[in-house]
DNA sequence: GTTTACCTTGGATACGTTTTCATGCATCTC
DNA sequence: GAGATGCATGAAAACGTATCCAAGGTAAAC
């Protein structure tokens, strides 16, 4: 069964191939020939090829969606709000998922450039030279949720994390500006809520149970903890649940002293109540608890978590909506505020 | 900036484009040609392009995925593995959701047609009737979860439920066959675990919370609990968690004396919880719940539920290998085995 | 030594669309 | 009325690839 073509419109209708392309797309015919096309079109139920088109055009529609992990429900949130705007455009969402590793990652991109997807939404993970071939090669890419960290070649690392924090400034490699718009949560304000909220339940040993591309995060956070940084009390854990709840256990274990936990993530909010239960800390009596992340469980958790909120669906919805409309204005970054959502995770110091 | 096209490689290496396209894509050439031609590609950076390639033998590569809701964690794991399984396989993945809307899941659909991407793989929502014109189309359809409800037309509803039961005469729609392959966990097995654990406690008022596309876990309930069904506790719920929430409370309010509820997701077993507690219920004392799908905070919750594990991660895996070996072999159903993970929610009847 | 068979190779074609360009026709201007 | 202006239209040329086919060459078979 062969699928109908321009072609066989412009023959049932009597008109060249020009012609009806034209009405489809929206150029200029004469009313009748416009409603004879379309007539027949129709009722030969014909859908132009986004083959053909495409070729043509030299470019596939659509975009492209790179994430770390879609067992993370705020990953998920965000793919959603990517969803919704592309559904409401009509294009086609094409799905990856680095595991936060920067040689995924760039396989990643590699497959997109070899469809000819030229816009990107991304939760990075790689350098930004990793980056730079995908820009140069005329992607149109927005970063969601985090900014590259800088190219390990640059200068200094700290300074471009602090010129990162506002999130206008988004990415400077060695050298080389990368400047591309981004969709962020304000980071700034949200740790610093959170730690503030937790000084002022006075705790003064807090610790930063952090994952991957939490540079901004981790900046802000010594940024609020100024000048007393205790510099132990920063632990990474990888992408895995099993590595965050490695992390948890750890800084659980060698620093009994702290008192409360900032958690970047909602993995590794789960992993620091697991550890937390393991060693039979009490949260809130013996550690306070701050997650990043506001999942439904949240509210399900005992004691009930308290939270930093990020819009995820936003986050996405308005990089897509910055990825799709690059071409006519120049996009810019947008940072989108959080909210400390108070449960009960969190007590007096002890 | 020019991309490099076939054309290129061929006159760098003083061959014809034809030989280019053989040695790359695996045909027969010799091993001096092969040799040069690889090193000129090399060289040059050369990608083909996929655009060509796709409308030349007009199809897409890659995969289509639709899933009903990315902020479910278990269809986020099925997406995982339906991405681990196209990554091993280098190919694209274009992602929809449906939000349990057969309309959207149509349009999507559509969507895939006009991209020519004729492999999908989906929690189907739409009637079999829905997706028979995708068939036609020549699409390869794996299902994964779920199987498409009958047809309304179908003379016989609960005949071909029953049949569907065993999952390897997946779909009937009314008289066309549609017979399509699909993955699915054994929800016969599941649900009848999970109901003769809590009739072993001593539970005889048993409800189940519903969702979209739980046809076959409802029929397996009621199976389960013949001949004493009551239909009055059988409730279902839209796709979203304000519908679950409604349904959980409304059935814990209309039916005071059921003593045991069975939750057919996770979105209804958090729900359930939720509910629970603002009616001041006490899980296990009050009411007993086992939730379908083991989720990380599962265990979490107090008390940690009791849980149906399903290998959500698997499902999505097995259904892309289906989907992409659907040329060679004809796929067969696969029916995944659940288990149930026994925890703190359940207890003997008051 | 001749025929047969096989392997390698490159030219040409087709895939379905958009877009450029030239043509024809009608309307407007002086 | 002659020229200019505008619009609708269709033929044709790309876009980058895979594949068919014919041609050439080499090795095997007799």
């Amino acid at each position: 069964m062969k699928r109908t073509t321009i072609k066989d419109v412009a023959e049932a209708a009597g008109v060249g191939v020009a012609t009806v392309s034209r009405v489809l797309s929206g150029g200029s015919a004469s009313p009748q020939t416009r409603e004879r096309v379309l007539a027949v079109a129709a009722q030969l139920d014909y859908r132009p090829s986004a083959l053909g088109r495409n070729l043509r055009q030299r470019r596939t529609g659509g975009m492209g969606l790179l994430l770390p992990d879609l067992t993370d429900s705020f990953y998920g949130r965000l793919a959603e709000g990517v969803l919704a705007c592309a559904r409401s455009a009509g294009e086609p969402v094409v799905l990856g998922s680095t595991g936060d590793d920067p040689e995924q990652e760039a396989e990643l991109v590699g497959m997109l450039l070899e469809q000819s997807v030229d816009r990107v939404i991304a939760v990075p993970v790689g350098d930004a030279d990793t980056w730079d071939p995908a820009i140069r090669a005329g992607m149109t890419v927005v970063f969601a949720d985090r900014l590259p960290p800088a190219a390990p070649s640059a200068t200094s690392t700290s300074q471009s994390d602090l010129e990162a924090l506002d999130g206008l400034r988004p990415a400077r490699a060695a050298g080389r500006r990368l400047d591309l718009p981004a969709v962020l949560a304000d980071d700034r304000s949200g740790v610093r809520t959170a730690v503030q909220y937790l000084r002022g339940l006075g705790h003064r040993r807090i610790a930063y149970l952090g994952g991957p591309g939490h540079a901004r995060r981790v900046a802000a956070f010594r940024e609020a903890l100024e000048p007393h940084v205790d510099e132990d009390l920063i632990v990474f854990a990888r992408g895995s649940r099993d590595s965050a709840y490695a992390a948890a256990s750890g800084l659980f274990q060698s620093r009994p002293d702290l008192t409360a936990v900032l958690a970047g993530g909602n993995m590794l909010g789960e992993a620091a109540v697991l550890a937390a239960r393991e060693l039979d800390l009490r949260i809130p009596r013996d550690v306070s608890l701050i997650m990043y992340d506001d999942v439904p469980w949240a509210e399900l958790c005992s004691p009930p978590l308290t939270v930093i909120a990020q819009p995820g669906q936003d986050i996405g919805y308005r990089a897509a909506e910055l990825v799709l409309r690059a071409e006519s204005r120049r996009p810019r970054s947008v940072l989108l505020p959080t909210e400390l959502i108070v449960r009960g995770s969190c007590g007096p110091r002890r």
